[in-house]
DNA sequence: AGCATTTCTTGCCATAGGGTAAGAGTGCTC
DNA sequence: GAGCACTCTTACCCTATGGCAAGAAATGCT
């Protein structure tokens, strides 16, 4: 199973049969249960995590001590903040698991290695971020450009899961509305 | 003038005074006049600027074909796109000046191979990707959690150039609302 | 099973911002 | 310097979503 997922994310035309070995062989394996904080605001980030199975949230809080749920994490998908990672600050958000699940961990420093040994890694990378940073410039952009339940439908039909797993108020403010209103909107959709 | 800014831009703790200089060289004068469009929508983006004086927005439509300003871009700034340089995909925005102004080019191959050949460079570019991608997040925690009216002063108070030279139609699509609503607000403030 | 807690729905009214259109101000062009 | 196009303001009324509160449903704990 960790090949299956882990060969999975880390294609890329530069990355060898021989690089992906040293890259698999790096990562840790990691299990959770359900509501469990895997990573906490105010402490520096010193891995990432690669989903094998479950649902992960990220969330921060407004001003007025309300939660904010910033984004969602489902298999395949790579649960990190780059920013406290990266810059090694401390994280500025809470990483919780809303199902139990499992995946591969790589640490800070290996991580950093293998970036600069090998080239099809940082090139990975690059194209990484450049894909997460569309779609936080796209939700910007969905979330001026469209209603709350065309944004909502949009969930439905791509991210299934998150339907199924998280709870309506966390679901609401991930849209940037209340769960009063969205539960209004469930309401007149079927 | 142009060691000033790009060493500036270029700054970080692995980049050696030897390394700098190759990244400096490797740079090309620019400059544009007012209105004009820099980038094409459609087109692949083959090179990336970074700004000495002017101010630049980016813009794409909505499905109604209303522009929407997505970013602006000051001095020293980058101006990119990074899905369209990186992943070698047609420009979905075009890119268009506000003001006169020049800067600093580097093409696609020259970045790369500097990319590669020096590892404080693509450390460098990892830490830039990581606070354009948290400014992006940050935008769409802002727009759900303030008000059209702070999010305009946010603006006043930390990118003025924008209030100065951005028409008031393209400042209130990048707040995302409508310019009506805009004026409003201006009125309201004073 | 029984109780407590959390989650979700619904009703009432309030409000921010939108849609449209008219008019004023500004600057460009021939 | 008259006409034109664009930008900005303002007025009218409308709609999506919010705030609050009560009740219903679901979930978890012992």
């Amino acid at each position: 199973m960790k090949e299956i997922i882990l060969s999975q994310v880390y294609q890329h035309p530069l990355i060898s049969t021989e690089d992906l070995r040293r890259i698999i062989d790096a990562h840790e394996p990691r299990s959770f249960s359900k509501g469990e904080h895997l990573y906490k605001r105010g402490k520096v980030l010193n891995e990432y995590l690669v989903l094998e199975s479950g649902l992960i949230r990220s969330f921060t809080h407004n001003y007025q001590g309300d939660e904010i749920t910033t984004d969602f994490f489902g298999q395949y998908e790579v649960v990190i903040e780059v920013l406290s990672l990266f810059q090694r600050t401390a994280l500025q958000e809470d990483l919780q698991a809303l199902t139990d699940g499992c995946g591969w961990t790589i640490s800070y420093d290996v991580f950093q290695e293998l970036f600069h040994a090998i080239p099809g890694l940082s090139e990975w990378g690059r194209l990484w971020m450049t894909n997460k940073l569309f779609q936080f410039k796209q939700k910007s952009i969905d979330i001026i450009t469209q209603s709350a339940k065309e944004r909502y439908l949009d969930i439905v039909t791509n991210k299934p899961q998150i339907i199924r797993h998280a709870p309506l108020k966390q679901i609401a403010s991930y849209l940037g509305i209340t769960d009063t209103s969205l539960s209004r909107i469930r309401k007149d959709i079927s």
